[in-house]
DNA sequence: CGCAGTTTTGAGGAACTTCAAGTATAGTGG
DNA sequence: CCACTATACTTGAAGTTCCTCAAAACTGCG
């Protein structure tokens, strides 16, 4: 396993692909200096566990690349994923010390870290960090809410149909591709990945995909290349108002 | 109706049961006075609705007695309950125009309440208050995520029992009581507003409710006031851990 | 007392899960 | 290059949970 590597700068924070979006956006460049001096790289490969529930976290830090998932687990084993960490997207929490969920990469994944204490410290004296992670706290917790719409009132059918739309618009955001019209994109998450995130069976989150299917709502080549036709037909299958709200 | 109207001051903030719990709770006694020169007090009550979702919202504010909710509806009328708002927690989202979901008071309310804008700037110059709401939004998140689980997971069963749970404990920390033993304590919401936190009819609520009580997990008297006399059976019939997390 | 709102209880049905095969796809080693 | 295996996915049949519809009981209040 090439695993889990410190890597010192691979690239300047000004080229960096999530410069803009992640908890640095505000900084200036005399404070993203600060931070470039007590940043390194982690890479982690498909599969693997980021950090596991309850263990002790020594650092945060932001996915550059890649997919991740937050997920909590009962004891009798069924586990909830309650969190899906695109680029940009900000891992720990300043504060505590253990990670209060398992965080898990589903695909190759970088990310830029930095040591708990020192990111701490530097937070005190930079607002525009505390500011910026505020903000993108409170996005979180908007999507959360959105989610338990989903998984407290919708059926099967709306629930893939919120996570399709979900996915196709945070990577066509993430890609800069308009939203309209026929959308096109790979599903990052196994059936199975589907369905905890769903509150379903992954039973029946592949017959719901296939009904989608059948019914032209969308196209499948292969198991996870998605062409969705019609972006506004989709919405109304997750029970949506057609305009939609706009995610970060 | 008594309703709504403002009140200048009818206490000062040290004198406030939420002082140490709500946003204010780093600000030292200079940053308190300027909180105080622009806090004013306003008075919902039970079934009024604090703010509709999508209404510009020229406030925020802590809820300093009573209970609140936030609710999410879908066009059809279906309805998931996002947050239960106790005394000390934040209504409102600096940097945003509307309101993201309907607010309404199921007790009589009385909210602390700053005009959005001077609130705003007085944040950019009180870390203090930064801080705190960082804090108190990543306490919230937790929470979002716990009630996920919930929501994905859980049979109706032991939903039922996580919210008593939830209820009982954040009770017993208001009131400073030992979370041991025996507890006692009245319901706040109406079985249709149970459901609405749960994802269920209130039928289900209904007739689980009616369960916990003939298997002795509770005890009832009259519809709202209930008697817990072992909590940690109530955990276990929640499907958490023995120990059970804090919450804040 | 009688009405309105809330809650309980019952019967039947729909949606989703569970259990069980069966199909596809990619990687591995002969 | 191809059988062999592991993993992901699909599909079917039966069972369970929860919902829907309906009616009755309880509570507080004019």
């Amino acid at each position: 396993m090439l695993q889990d590597e410190k890597v010192k700068s691979p690239h300047e924070c000004e080229e960096c692909p999530i410069r803009h979006r992640a908890v640095c956006a505000r900084c200036e460049t005399d404070e993203l200096e600060r931070l470039e001096e007590i940043k390194y790289y982690r890479n982690f490969e498909a599969g693997q566990t980021v950090i596991w529930s309850g263990d002790k976290m020594d650092f945060v830090g932001s996915v550059v690349s890649g997919i991740a998932t937050l997920t909590q687990t009962m004891e009798d084993g069924r586990t909830q994923m309650v969190g899906l960490l695109l680029p940009s997207d900000f891992v720990g929490r300043p504060g505590r010390e253990g990670s209060a969920y398992d965080v898990v990469a589903t695909t190759d994944v970088v990310m830029c870290c930095f040591r708990k204490k020192p990111f701490e410290q530097l937070m005190e004296r930079t607002p525009h960090i505390a500011q910026r992670l505020l903000e993108m706290t409170l996005d979180e917790l908007d999507a959360a809410r959105e989610w338990m719409l989903v998984l407290g009132r919708k059926n099967a059918r709306e629930k893939i149909a919120s996570l399709l739309s979900i996915i196709a618009r945070r990577d066509a955001t993430l890609n800069l591709r308009p939203t309209e019209g026929a959308l096109v994109f790979d599903l990052p998450l196994t059936r199975e990945a589907m369905a905890d995130y769903l509150g379903l069976t992954l039973e029946t989150v592949s017959r719901q995909i296939s009904a989608l299917k059948r019914d032209g709502v969308i196209h499948l080549e292969g198991k996870r290349h998605v062409t969705v036709p019609d972006f506004s037909r989709l919405m109304e299958e997750a029970g949506d108002d057609s305009d939609g709200g706009m995610f970060a």
